[in-house]
DNA sequence: AACTAAACGAGACGGTACGTCCTGTCTTACG
DNA sequence: CGTAAGACAGGACGTACCGTCTCGTTTAGTT
């Protein structure tokens, strides 16, 4: 995920790979003694037994850097069939706050975001090293649900692309509001309850 | 909400009332022109025209005094009785929405919830003066749409403050996460389909 | 020496004077430590428990800083009367390169003069700091010698000035030369034929 | 003069010549662009033509590169007959006056004398490459003188050699100081000045 | 009206981190 | 084995802010 030169042809020494992880492990550590804002890259090149440029070399900057060092652990995320589509919603809901609830995420995620406001490759970065990556829980839940018949078939592509990004806007903002906005605990109980207000709506509750 | 020394005996020449008004001003300016990661505590007192030391003598640093300078704005939030619960969703989501696309918020919010992950103080200071002031408008809303016979009553009061900060969380979260993690408006449309599935559910989409 | 800004009003927190002290002591002993190439201004800074900032406060750089620490040292050269023109030249060559010999002048003296080849403030502050205020000595000696009637006098100011110059030029070069280029110790037996050919010239020798 | 490895067996390939010429030629024209200090041996490399590992297998580092680029201009200095002691003399001044006034050796020469006073066998590199090399001019205008009747024989070989030694070193450091640290230009007035009393004395002037 | 005590502006202070630059070494592939 | 290319660990650079401090100067409310 570092920047790579133009991939023509590669004189001189080639980057070392072992670099990239080191580097890539010592910020999720830093992460996790200093919190996203006390986070030095020069204390990161030090843990990662790395130069500075090395780490400059690969990485524009802290915001690049963390968001490679934290992608990956949206990556756990899974979606085995539980048997029905609330037991797969709260799941997955129990899930995402689970890794929410790991000090580098926790405290790189919102940081990450807020810079992105106002950076708009880093928003691009977000959105496919992270967003667009772990949406297709949303649609292989809803696949997986038609199939059993808890939710009609969408036809139209656009509308079905259009009702992911929704739902999973409001699953995942749901428990990153709760977790790091309100600072309450997504539990269990609270999984419980936001997956019969997800399926059921406000009437229902 | 700038922190008062003890309210014992003012002896002395008083602190500036106009120097607060001012800071605050110029720390959303500030926010506005340089972001939240590229404010300066020195560059806010050179523009409130205040010298560093009167802006330390009140806040205590960069968080506390963004969170004090922001959060004035939520209060603008407002619940005029549209005719149903529905409007009336709608409604509030397109406000907060409005709110969240001025560049002051966009940078700040997301950052001091960061900043508040490894800080319980501040954390606290966000619940307060922010999450919980908020919270009303559901409150509100849920009571109209009782009147209406829109929803049921509910009668435990603790279970309707778990409700409501559920829904609150799931409002909230999710205007959160579309505008400033996918990084895509919340518009009209969006607002409705948003609407559409809190109210009846996924079962309902 | 250091830079002071425009002295019209004092305002705000006056500078350290114990820093300015400070900071050329810990500049002499790091000359004598470290030699001019490996002295660095933030080992000086931490020598003399100040700033990096507070050092760039006051000089711009390492030449600047040097000149001023080292060109203190050329005040202590004096001229007693000696009795003789001979010995009067013979005393202030042993002091001169006694001066020479120290490790802190050593190493700088000739390391500013070549930054200076090619910086032009810093020239001029050489000249005045150290050349100009040291050609004392040869007009003092001039004038000595003059009452004692081992010189004629020089009625016409401006050949006296450039007499002085050259005379100058003539001792201090050869001491330098004597003792940094050539590498040879300028010792008691050096100054005695150094003198002998200055004041007899070639053809006494 | 770069430090040819121990002259066994040239196996594999051979150096390359060219490289040698180029990267003292670079270096002349790297000082002149921007003097000693502001010289590094990257831009050296690059400007030669040449990689940085070919540059440090000929030489150890700057100072001993600068030493040799720069010994050579020196070998510029002759002493044809021009008559007599004095013409001689003032025109061996006026060469060496013109070699110091070419920007590379301006701001080289002190740079390295610098240098070398903190690190013996640099300080033997320019005694041998500069200073004894350039001793012939004295030895030869000397015996001329002689042959001339204008100075004495000198039958001593032990005192001629110290004569040698004090006749380069006041006419090497008036001149380098005159141009270096007065900073003034040792043009032909000054020359005639210098040799006036160099030849008769103080008391002649 | 004079005194007192805190707030005020200004800016220097000791620190920490920045991102860049250069050094001298190394690891590739090529000649 | 020499070479060009360029990555590497290390370390200094000069700058920018931090949060604290020390000045001299207001500015209220006592005395």
């Amino acid at each position: 995920m570092p920047s790579r030169p133009p991939a023509s042809r590669p004189s001189g020494r080639p980057r070392s790979a072992a670099a990239d992880t080191a580097i890539l492990e010592a910020t999720r550590a830093a992460l996790v003694d200093l919190g996203w804002s006390r986070l030095t890259l020069g204390d990161v090149a030090t843990r990662a037994g790395v130069a500075k440029t090395t780490l400059y070399r690969r990485w524009a900057g802290k915001n690049e850097l963390v968001v490679d060092a934290v992608a990956v652990l949206f990556d756990e995320l899974e979606l085995p069939d539980r048997g029905s589509l609330a037991a797969d919603v709260e799941g997955v809901v129990r899930q995402f706050a689970a890794i929410l609830d790991r000090p580098e995420t926790k405290t790189a995620l919102m940081a990450v975001v807020a810079e992105a406001t106002r950076d708009a490759p880093l928003r691009e970065r977000i959105r496919t090293s992270i967003v667009e990556r772990q949406k297709r829980l949303v649609v292989e839940g809803r696949a997986r649900a038609a199939a059993r018949g808890e939710l009609p078939d969408e036809p139209d592509a656009g509308a079905a692309g259009r009702a992911a990004d929704l739902i999973f806007d409001v699953v995942a903002g749901a428990v990153v509001h709760r977790t790091l906005v309100s600072g309450q605990p997504a539990d269990a109980e609270w999984a419980r309850a936001f997956t019969r207000l997800l399926l059921d709506g406000l009437a229902g509750v």
